[in-house]
Parts: structure tokens; sequence; C-alpha cells
RNA sequence: CGGGGUAUGGCGCAGUUGGUAGCGCGCUGUGUUUGGGACGCAGAGGCCCUCAGUUCGAGUCUGAGUACCCCGACCA
């Protein structure tokens, strides 16, 4: 943490992001490299992402159950691509109980495999199909490098697992809830995504196609911020996912994964966050306005209370999630205070507001030109309105940002320039696997997706000179 | 696994040629304050990462170890 004030522009992003997650009072130091302490204010944020997602799952006929945290060994093994893109971020368990095990245990990475061995016994008949399943669970990886939230050693995912009689059916719902996502992020989180697909060499261990939806995070990388996989028939052949047709045929399932993780919360303070601090989406914010009183003395002070209270209880009467600061501190530092941890609205409510039936509001998205003296009176639907204003111009600015920064290109010298400062590029591409790989090495920049919303035609791809005829985005990322 | 750092109160740091352990923030108590990060007074709080050495004496010098951070490679 540093002592100067950094800002998301300074050289320096990932310091200004280690310096909001804590200073918002998100995370807490572990002890456990890599690992995650999440505190309470930081926990709410997840939750809100929970409620917003698991509503969406349901009303697409998704149920929620749980799965082991150990995996045997051999079930990541039956998958050959699976296994060998998870082996080396597997944490083993070897001793249990005292005793070493005869089979060692993976605290899962994903669980493709031990929910296809389940879904094996599940499944028996076409009538038990399409199985809709997701778990919120904590995941494992040990990656090398960890950032709060954005990767760490376990990090809180939901995870969603399905099975399909057919190819097109998984592909819908592969589809489907790539669709979720995006409606998640936009309208929850305010954060603008690219839907698109992912290639070869960055798609998922063992999918036949990994959809992506991508955002660009205030430093112009790119976050992949949740994924989904139509995995094929690779799981079912592995696991034995086998159902009886209605012609009294056996036939493989055809399977689909999706997740979204605690890096959601990542993206969002990266996407949205200011020289101040964090700046919470109101729809997500654990405290969408938080009250402050302002008095000087005790004949003030019961007044001014009690306008305040009267005020939040009927914004609390519609839902709203409004909290009171009556700590005795100054008005500045409180105000400073709830800057620093993202709240969208700020009412703030002093003697001379109680006498003239006033009161003022301020925005978080906006500086000091975004207060605003209001009446008391229709207090409820002036706040409303302001949230939805704020969601609207946060989601308005975020992409406004990402246009700015994307740039159509044609020579690999503008590409190599563009990789240099930042930003996306959008290009036409026909290179291998080898051209992308060397161009991650030269430039650092990969391959993010192929946006699913393709322009007409065909072009000249900026690497190889081919004609290629689809667009893809190349971006640093995270 | 390469390259570069750091390790001293809860947090951020200083500590000179080796000689009684310091500062800011925070914390506790108290008083004055309060419309944009207030201030006074009084307090509490340390195995200076570990082990071994040099020395009358080590936070400081030497050696070994450990942990963490940053930049790459790996990845949601």
């Amino acid at each position: 943490m540093s002592q100067q004030a950094v800002t998301p522009q300074s050289e320096n992003f990932s310091e200004w992001y280690n310096d909001v997650v804590y200073k918002a009072d998100l995370v807490s130091p572990s002890p456990v490299r890599g690992c995650l302490i999440i505190k309470p204010y930081g926990y709410e944020i997840w939750e809100g992402i929970r409620a917003g997602l698991d509503k969406r799952f349901k009303a697409t006929g998704h149920q929620n159950a749980y799965f082991p945290l150990f995996i045997p060994e051999s079930y990541l093994k039956r998958e050959a691509e699976h296994v060998e893109g998870f082996s080396p971020e597997l944490a083993v368990v070897t001793i249990a109980g005292g005793e070493v095990l005869q089979e060692p245990l993976v605290v899962r990475p994903t669980s493709e495999t031990i929910i296809g061995e389940a879904f094996s016994q599940w499944i028996q008949s076409y009538r038990d199909l399409p199985l809709l399943i997701n778990q919120w669970a904590n995941v494992v990886r040990w990656e090398k490098r960890t950032r709060p939230f954005l990767r760490t050693s376990e990090f809180l995912w939901q995870e969603g697992h399905t099975a399909h009689a057919t190819e097109a059916e998984a592909e819908a719902e592969t589809l489907q809830m790539l669709d979720v996502y995006t409606d998640f992020a936009v309208n929850e989180a305010a954060i603008p995504v690219v839907k698109g697909q992912k290639s070869e060499i960055e798609k998922f261990a063992g999918a036949l196609r990994t959809y992506t939806i991508e955002a660009m995070m205030g430093d112009k990388k790119a976050l992949q911020s949740g994924t989904s996989h139509n995995l094929g028939q690779n799981f079912a052949k592995a696991f034995a996912i086998k159902y009886l047709s209605r012609e009294n045929v056996e036939e493989f399932c055809w399977t689909t994964s999706w997740g979204l993780s605690t890096r959601m919360v990542g993206a969002i303070i990266m996407t949205h966050g200011d020289d101040k601090g964090l700046r919470l989406p109101p729809r997500l914010a654990p405290i969408q306005v938080v009250a402050i009183p302002i008095y000087k003395n005790d004949a003030e002070r019961t007044p001014v209370l009690e306008t305040v209270n009267r005020l939040v209880a009927e914004l609390r009467g519609a839902g709203m999630r409004v909290h009171i600061d009556d700590r005795e501190e100054t008005p500045g530092f409180k105000f400073n205070d709830w800057e620093m941890r993202g709240v969208p609205v700020r009412l703030e409510v002093g003697p001379k507001d109680v006498q003239n039936n006033k009161a003022v509001l301020a925005r978080r998205d906006m500086g000091k030109e975004g207060k605003q003296f209001i009446s008391q009176d229709g207090i409820l639907a002036q706040v409303t309105d302001l949230l939805n204003a704020i969601h609207d111009n946060m989601l308005a600015q975020a992409t406004a940002f990402r246009k700015a920064n994307t740039h159509d290109l044609t020579t690999y010298d503008d590409f190599k320039s563009l990789a240099e400062k930042g930003g996306w590029a959008r290009v036409w591409w026909a290179g291998s696997n080898d051209d992308e790989r060397k161009i991650k090495e030269e430039t650092g920049a990969t391959l993010r997706c192929f946006p699913l919303e393709q322009p007409e035609g065909s072009g000249t791809c900026f690497y190889t000179g081919q004609l290629a005829n689809r667009v893809a985005i190349f971006s640093k990322a995270y």
C-alpha cells in the first residue's frame, strides 16, 4: 500500500488496485499464499453477484446442488486434455487421518469430472434430459502469480453443468448462459462486455468450444469475466454419461459447463474505480445510500436525526439498502470514507435542511457538480431515479472508454505500437496457433476472442497477409 | 523457475562509524470541534523474521535458512 494517492491512470495500475481493495475494506491479508480473506463488505458484493446470477439461473430452469471438494486423482486423468490443462496447478491431498491415502485426492480446480461421474448415474433415459445443475463452490488453482480477486489460489464461483440429448441443444445452452452472464454484467455490474469465442489455444481444457465475455479494465487490459463451454461428448465419453433414447438406442450425452467467479468483484473495481477509490454499480452495492446527519450540538442533533430516520425509513420501506453513518467523526471524514468504499449515493441532512424541508444528494459517479439540493418530499422517487441514472452513467462511461481504446488495425506495426501503449486491437485474423503464440511472445498481447458479432465479408489478416473471414480482438489481459 | 526487492508496535516507515528502540497513521481515555479527510492533552502497545558467527556490546557486520512482494512464464 502506498501513502500517496495512486490513481488508475498511474503507471502502476496494480498498485492503485491493491490500494483500493484494502482501503475499501474488501479484503484482509491472508497468511496463506495467494488466498483471500474476504471481509464482510467485500463478501456482500459477492453475495450481490450471487443473488443476481441465481435469479437468472432459476429463470432458465437450473437447480443448485453440491458436489465434493475432493476429487479422486484418477477422475482427472480420464479426460486427456483436461488433466493436461490442470495438472500444473493442482493442490493434492496425500495424507488424511494420519495415514497415506491409497489414492491421492485432488482439491477440485473445477468439477467437470466428479459431476460427470454423478451425472452418469443420474441419467438413464432421454426423459432425464436436459439435466441443468449449478453449484456454488470454492475451487483451488495453485497459480504462480496471484492478485486479489482476479487470480487467487482459492476462489469462489458458480459452475453450471448441464447434459443434453443433442449437440444443438448443448450449443444453445452454452450460448444462453453466455447471454445470462452478459445480461448480468451489463444490467447489474454496469460493465460492458464483448461476447466471443476463444481460440484453440485459449479454450478450456477438454472443451469443444469455449465462449467468453471480455471486459476492458481501467488500464485498457482485457479481463475474461465469465466463460461458457460446450464440452461436446468429451466428458460424456470419459465418464459414461449415457442415455437410452426414445428409439431404445444408447447414446452419449452432450454436456456444457459455465462459470463466473469472485474475479467479477475485481472486474467491478478495475472497470469503475477512480482516484477516490471504489465506485460500486448501484444495483450490486451492499450500501446503495449512505445517510450522513450533520449537526454541531445536541440541540441540532435531535431534529436532524429525526429527519434522517424518517427519510431512511421511507427508502428502506421500498427495499433500498441504506446505511446511517452516525459515527462521531467529522462529516468530511465520513464523506471520504464512503467515497472510498464506493457507495453510489450520499444523503446529507443538516439543521438548515431540516428547517427548509430539504436534503442534499451527492452521487459517487460525479464530482461536486453532481451534488444537488432536493426537497424531502418524494425522496424515494428521486433516489430511485438517481440510482438508475448512476447505473446508466457508469455503463456509458465504461462503454465510451472501451470504444475510445478499441482500434481497428491492419498492420503489425500498428499492432505493436498499440500493444505498447495499451488498448484492444480489432483485426482480421487468419493466423495459426503458432502465429498466435509468436504474437504473444513479441507483444504480450493475446487473442482474447472472436466476437460473436462479426462484420460482413472478409479482410486481410494483419499478421499473415492472408485473406481472413473473421475478426479477432487482441489485447494484453489479466 | 528466471530477474529485482523487502523483513523493526495493528498498518506504513526511519534507524548515521556497532553503544538505552524511534516517527506518522491507527488504537484507548479526555476536552474542544463538526456543511469536504479537525485539533489539544494524557496513555497503551516491540523476541527488530529464524539460526549460527564476529564483538565487552548487534536492529546495524558476516554466513546460512525461511517468508513475503514486484516484473516475466502458467492461468478464471
